[in-house]
DNA sequence: AGATGAAGGTTGTCGCGACAACTGATTCTG
DNA sequence: CAGAATCAGTTGTCGCGACAACCTTCATCT
């Protein structure tokens, strides 16, 4: 708590960054609303549960990729269940657990979403970068969820295999 | 709409940025809710008005500084003003616009918060870079802000002037 | 085995932000 | 200078996420 004010340069970064938290999910939020009618985390829902074997995931595993909150993600899923986009079933090995596997009115939705999403991702991020920026950005977000998930859940999936993206399902 | 997948590295750093945007605002807001009552969004609103003289805005202007709309701020002054933390009177100058005053308790309140928050923008995100990522970091924010926020309302603020700093109230 | 604690989920309540609808003041236009 | 469009704000409704409380089921310890 002794710790120093921010200096000009820092604080430079900080405004941007907490402008950028501030606008951007907002704007590809709206996007996705308007036109497939489900939010961007309902989109990365699918997308990750898309990828899974089965495309069925856990809900521990599922929060955890997803980086949402236990209950959070049960509101979600239950609102997603009403629209037979996933289903829920309880898991085998372990009967306090649930499984939640993904529904062919999910992947059509997910499937149908998915270019414009990509288009409102490049428009307001990747292609106001240039390829040097988009390689910083990847490396200064790794620091920091190495502050903000030291577990990792989160960013190392798609780091790590050769496998179909996020974007691909 | 024609446009084509993300590649890997474009992937990498988007699956980053994303998972920030969902995990950073969170913290900085909790560590403010615990420690000193207050959303980081009224934290913001209560330094921007601290900079502006007699500590005064127009509705609309802080708005745009803050990057709310304005039904949002305007919800969120009622609540403040219940708190005593800013004062609203109605503009001499044009009837229709109403002012809005960083009051005493807005200040201490302010002033009180702002060490324990520094210390959480520092620790999450100004520690976990080195300094040349900082500055990185602002540039890219510049980037993606020409997209975001064209008029450059909210971050064009800090970077011109030499005065007192967001913290620095 | 029985108790204790931990793990996995669900549900309820509350507060905040988005959006739309509205009021009142001001500017523009013919 | 009357009417139309615009600007500045406020208010109401709704949906989502945070947090806390709760219920099972599994793991441990003795």
């Amino acid at each position: 708590m002794d710790t120093p004010w921010l200096d000009r340069r820092q604080l430079r970064a900080w405004i941007r960054l907490r402008a950028v938290l501030e606008l951007l999910p907002g704007v590809l939020d709206a996007q996705l609303r308007r036109d497939s009618d489900i939010t961007e985390f309902e989109y990365f829902v699918l997308a990750v549960l898309s990828e899974a074997p089965e495309r069925t995931l856990r809900m521990t595993e599922l929060a955890a990729r997803t980086n949402a909150t236990l209950p959070r993600l049960s509101h979600v899923v239950t609102r997603m269940e009403r629209r037979e986009m996933v289903e829920r079933f309880p898991c085998p090995e372990d009967r306090r657990a649930t499984n939640a596997r993904l529904a062919r009115a999910g992947w059509d939705t997910l499937r149908r979403a998915a270019p414009g999403h990509v288009d409102a991702v490049r428009r307001n991020v990747i292609d106001a970068l240039t390829d040097e920026q988009v390689d910083q950005l990847a490396d200064i977000g790794d620091a920091l969820l190495s502050r903000l998930d030291p577990s990792g859940t989160m960013s190392a999936i798609y780091a790590r295999h050769d496998g179909p993206d996020e974007e691909d399902a």
